[in-house]
DNA sequence: TTGCATGCAAAGTTTTTGCATGCAG
DNA sequence: CTGCATGCAAAAACTTTGCATGCAA
């Protein structure tokens, strides 16, 4: 635990929010202002490693783009990215009612939300037999 | 309808994947060689405005790190990209009930899921009356 | 002394944008 | 002629990485 790592640490879990690297280096950089960039995301991987901290990763990374224009839940592999269609129907009634009491219990305005499945596809599934122990998973 | 315009939507449509915008690019550069990135973001983007095509956007663009280690939902505002925590229970019992259906009707193994709420916070709420029109939503 | 974390800078990746060219109406 | 879409290149935004320095065990 060094002094950076530490100061790190204590901007992340001030306040309830949710912060970007950037927004923590800037505040980290008030208290430390010879701090680069590349030790806040070191250590911020690093301390998500340890379960310090929790690093919230898009859900996926590049945007993507489908001829189906309907609404439709998705199926993402953690080991390739891929995406798939889930079939199932979109917006389930428990969402829907969630989304009510979401409402209620704070101040947002909910207009719908975003549900995907995780999992590995039928390639990666067979892969995985014979995965080497290191390889890290995508979600 | 450019020519451009038609191989790009030709390729998209072809199967049931959801291709990014590089493995487009690779696919339509094969029938167009001349063609360039910028023409392929800027087709992409205006066929979904269109609604010819769907453009899947990740959930947030940039990482974020969390002190709160519990497993919970998020709220993301779609105005300025605040998350916030969502009162309400992880993993309900009709998820898991979902999840179980697609492991059924797919070849994937389903390990989770991934959901968020979209809405507008209270401070974008609040700006929402005075807005002008042209102002696009993150989700 | 040895090893690891740092600061700095550069590189990498994905997406957007400015600009001159050129085709079509 | 006019306007819009293109190709090309550069920029922008975010994240990772290589490397020399320096502190601590």
């Amino acid at each position: 635990m060094t002094p950076q790592r530490k100061v790190i640490l204590e901007e992340v879990c001030k306040e309830g929010e949710h912060l970007t690297a950037d927004e923590i280096y800037d505040r980290v950089r008030k208290r430390l202002p010879r701090i680069s960039m590349g030790t806040v995301y070191r250590n911020l991987d690093l301390m998500a490693s340890q379960g310090l901290i929790r690093k919230l990763q898009p859900d996926y990374p590049q945007m993507r783009f489908d001829g189906n224009t309907r609404d439709h839940y998705h199926l993402l592999c953690m080991r390739c990215g891929r995406i798939s269609d889930a079939p199932v129907a979109h917006s389930d009634n428990a969402l829907e009612i969630l989304e009510g009491t979401l409402g209620n219990l704070t101040r947002y305005g909910i207009f719908g939300h975003k549900l995907e499945f995780i999992g590995l596809c039928p390639e990666c599934m067979e892969k995985e037999k014979n995965r080497p122990e290191d390889q890290r998973l995508l979600f």
